[in-house]
DNA sequence: TCAATTCATAACTTTATGGTTATGGATTTG
DNA sequence: CAAATCCATAACCATAAAGTTATGAATTGA
């Protein structure tokens, strides 16, 4: 079943990926994060509907796809949006036909830049 | 909460498309499809890990994705992948920033032709 | 006509997911 | 030290989702 070994298990990333990104709130954060860079959770929560523990839930899933980093700070957790992290579903969306792998070429040399 | 009227409910549309493929048996049949082309029910079940009625329910949950489009001929039905269906998933990528979304902008003419 | 094929839907089970409130650890701050 | 703040986890609930088998409608073919 492995048809590229050296993508490691390529499938699985994906799945996670497309999980994390398919609830809106999750998307919500990860765009906040990306337009205004590093935030605390105590500032996610602030502009998020839901609870605080349900942000840092949210932030969990969003880091075990590999989508935002973490870094600790005292009391607080300061959370990053990773772009690079986008890269197995960029190159999944390569299965679209020729047109469109032509321009995600570039892309995948984000993720695989040998 | 409306941030860009224009956008029509884009994020619901890839609340759907997400959902749709962060199944890994999912993504499987769009991948077969966009390869071999328009295929039966029963072909795409051969080819499937599951039952017939889960490959049918999957394709109901593709379709109103608008990820594949559904024929149906005498007793067969033949489904097609849509590759425009992935423009919402591509337009909301271009918020990581300026160098994907140079890239993404050719794409986003799929969506928006006008 | 009768049997077989193709597909979708119903009914059901199990597990995953999104949400809540409650709690407790770690760190600042008064 | 005590109180307040920040965060993560636990416990719980409700719903969604993936899977199964059973069934039935529609079409094809003998």
């Amino acid at each position: 079943m492995d048809s590229h070994p050296s993508h490691g298990d390529r499938s699985a990333a994906c799945d996670e990926l497309f999980k994390a990104l398919s609830d809106g709130t999750r998307r919500a954060l990860l765009e906040y994060l990306v337009r205004q860079g590093e935030q605390s959770v105590h500032a996610l929560t602030a502009i998020s509907a839901v609870s605080q523990p349900m942000v840092s839930r949210h932030l969990a899933k969003l880091k075990r796809a590999r989508l935002v980093t973490a870094r600790r700070a005292g009391r607080e957790t300061y959370y990053s949006a990773r772009v690079k992290g986008l890269a197995p579903v960029v190159q999944w969306m390569a299965i679209y036909g020729a047109l469109w792998s032509q321009r995600f070429t570039a892309l995948e040399e984000l993720a695989d830049p040998a």
